[in-house]
DNA sequence: GCAAGGTC
């Protein structure tokens, strides 16, 4: 019996894999303590077992926290690691067991380039590289029964080369540039006396940093320029309403007077105008649309409302959070999901409503795809434990969203007059809902009515008056959150998992401030400016573009590692220059990061003036070590770098007298009742003669 | 300690 292994990405994705493939039901077997899924397909033995993202990882062969460092290599993903999970070692180890025992080894990750990657490190370090030769890959773009079925029989009967070596390039161009212009500016902080802020850039940091600079330049640069809004107050069988200028803003001053000017009591309906519209119910939510959603209506944040979601996925409430799409395949059982929902107390009625729409109910398909997964919708599964506050709420949501959009259109009316004022047209407009359609499931979204009088063409109408109001242009808004999301995904930068982690990195390092109108700081505009100077490639989204460029072109043809090094090698390549000109200019780079608001903040005994810069030199104590040392207060604003160590037993003393062959202050130490007195300096000329 | 990308 042939014996086949399957590397999934995920549990949820190994366990549909499993089920797919089988023919009589799947049995789990515990190697170690990692749950691997066991059955008999087409007379083969398949064991399904799955990574849980990158199990590896890009780190520093060698050397300590320094720039320009190039030396990378691959290694599992330790627990120094922030993405570190403590079931990655034993799942490697369960996976390198089996892999002895079978015949051939399936990739059956996400068919993504970081997919393709995670399955090869997986063959590559757990298994072994022998192991290639026994590989393959299947290609598939959801998890329904049927297309894995085909994508196990169509398996490629290789690794799919070019896209791993696309991954691998990914990864390495961000770890080459962000790591090391992270370092740049942090070091460059640390040499003017900040030793505790950590500074970071990448390539989605960057350009979302300069989207928000840019925004802020032009806010505090904008000059109002003047512009008029026009309308006319008509009265109806005792009514009052009001008609807009046809015309929209006015921009010239002439014309707004002339308007100013009118003194005719009448107008006249020139024509009426009639429209039904129906608007189709919203689809289901992918990740970054609830996430906006959630905010908008609740202001909870996208990091949070990831974190609900992921809660109620693990307790099988709602399917896999993190997808862009918005559309339910046929393959989902969507009829069966509304009717468990109908058990809920509180979705009965709404099921209620559904039911009556129609009988065999279907969700509105959005734009948004995802090659592995579905838009987010509820299992159906009862609510066993009770839902609190947000997640309550986050759940309601998405229960909503997916039940509205099975339901009807919105129905509504929109009437047009426009009126005619001394040769001045004005627009009197209303709105009806006819029919609230999907509204009344998904309330959230406003629509205002406005009531429309009963007027016919070529009618009189009474004016009350006509008002002019002067305005000026403002800026545009600042970014919140949730629109910042929004743009980053329009500009494609990041992912749908990445982007709100990355806003709150920005925040974190307080490059940002108030996430609801959000300003940059002092410190984030320095950043800004100085890469623009610097390295403007960081700050573009052309980098993004380049990476994906590259890698969409070579993907289909054959990117060997050979030309991914030449690659990498060629986008990092003026990389080298711009960290030598950062090295070299630290502390002119940290002076202006610090800005003049930076109070330098060093506690220590001053022993005298420093023979370099006339700086008073201290004793202080290093927190990392513990140990004394002197250092000199110029280090602080970067004009000086003098330190000296110091005897780490015995109770100094200052003497108030320089050395006299270096200028550098005398102490004095006493230790076991002996004194003597030495020159703070090291490298004294004088320390050979006995000073 | 630093990126961005998967995932728990």
């Amino acid at each position: 019996m042939r014996r086949i292994l399957i590397i999934a990405e995920k549990p949820s994705a190994a366990k549909k894999i499993a089920y797919a493939l089988s023919d009589k039901g799947v049995r789990i077997v515990k190697v170690g303590k990692t749950p691997i899924y066991a059955t008999t397909f087409k007379g083969q033995q398949i064991y399904v077992a799955y990574a849980m993202g990158h199990l590896y990882n890009i780190v520093q062969k060698s050397g300590g926290w320094i720039f320009p460092v190039y030396n990378i290599k691959w290694e599992r993903t330790s627990p120094k690691d922030r993405s570190y999970n403590e079931r990655i070692k034993e799942t490697i180890q369960a996976i390198a067991k089996i892999a002895r025992e079978v015949d051939e080894i399936v990739v059956a990750c996400d068919y993504d380039i970081e997919g393709s990657l995670i399955g090869y490190n997986v063959v590559k370090y757990a298994c072994g590289e022998k192991y290639f030769k026994k590989s393959s890959r299947m290609i598939f773009s959801t998890l329904t029964r049927n297309e894995l079925r085909k994508a196990f029989d169509r398996r490629l009967k290789t690794l799919d080369w070019p896209v791993i070596e696309a991954g691998k390039m990914r990864h390495e161009i961000d770890w080459i540039f962000g790591i090391n212009l992270s370092r740049a500016l942090t070091l460059s902080l640390r040499r003017v006396g900040d030793r505790e802020r950590i500074l970071s850039i990448g390539r989605v940091q960057g350009p979302t940093l300069k989207l928000l600079a840019e925004r802020e330049i032009d806010i505090n640069t904008h000059v109002p320029l003047p512009y008029w809004k026009a309308r006319a107050i008509v009265e109806i069988n005792g009514v009052k309403y009001v008609a807009e200028y046809a015309g929209g803003n006015i921009e010239s001053e002439e014309k707004a007077l002339e308007i100013k000017k009118i003194r005719d009591k009448y107008a006249t309906v020139k024509k009426i105008e009639r429209k039904v519209t129906k608007e189709r119910p919203p689809p289901p939510f992918n990740l970054g649309e609830l996430q906006r959603e959630a905010y908008r209506i609740y202001r909870i944040s996208p990091g949070k409302t990831l974190e609900i979601s992921e809660k109620l996925y693990l307790q099988a409430l709602i399917s896999y959070p993190r997808t862009g799409s918005e559309q339910i395949p046929d393959s989902i059982d969507v009829k069966g999901i509304i009717e468990k929902l109908g058990e809920m107390r509180e979705y009965r009625d709404l099921v209620q409503k559904i039911f009556e729409h129609s009988k065999r109910p279907k969700p509105v398909k959005g734009k948004g795809t995802d090659p592995a997964h579905p838009a987010i919708h509820p299992t159906g599964e009862k609510v066993n434990i009770k839902l609190s506050g947000n997640d309550r709420k986050i759940y309601d949501l998405i229960v909503r969203r997916f039940l509205a959009s099975c339901y009807r259109s919105m129905t509504k009316s929109e009437t047009r007059a426009l009126l005619d004022i001394e040769g001045h047209l004005f627009v009197l407009k209303g709105v009806e809902i006819i029919d609230h359609g999907w509204l009344k499931i998904y309330p959230f979204k406003k629509v205002t009515e406005k009531p429309f009088p009963r007027i016919v063409e070529g009618m009189k109408l009474k004016v009350i008056r006509v008002e002019v109001e002067e305005k000026y242009t403002k800026p545009k808004p600042r970014y919140n959150v949730r629109s910042l999301l929004k743009k980053m995904e329009n500009l494609g930068l990041g992912t749908k998992a990445t982007r709100a982690e990355i806003i709150e990195i920005l925040f974190s390092r307080r490059y940002l401030e108030n996430p609801n109108n959000i300003e940059v700081t002092d410190l984030g505009m320095k950043v800004s400016e100085i890469l623009s100077k610097i390295c403007p490639e960081i700050l573009s989204v052309e980098l993004t573009r380049n990476v994906e460029q590259i890698i969409d072109e070579l993907k289909s043809e054959y990117l060997t590692s050979e030309y991914r090094k030449v690659i990498v090698a060629n986008t990092v390549l003026g990389l080298y220059s711009v960290l030598s000109k950062m090295k070299k200019n630290e502390i002119n780079i940290g002076q202006s990061l610090v800005g003049k608001d930076f109070k330098p903040h060093v506690e220590g005994k001053p022993i005298g003036r420093c023979p370099v810069c006339g700086n008073q030199l201290l004793i202080v104590r290093s927190k990392k070590t513990k140990k004394r040392f002197i250092v000199c207060y110029g280090r602080t604003t970067g004009e000086c770098d003098v330190t000296q160590p110091l005897p780490q037993k015995g109770r100094i003393r200052p003497l108030h007298e320089t050395c006299k062959y270096c200028g550098y202050p005398l102490l004095a130490c006493v230790s076991k009742g002996k004194e003597w007195v030495f020159c703070t300096n090291i490298r004294c000329p004088g320390k050979r003669k006995n000073v």
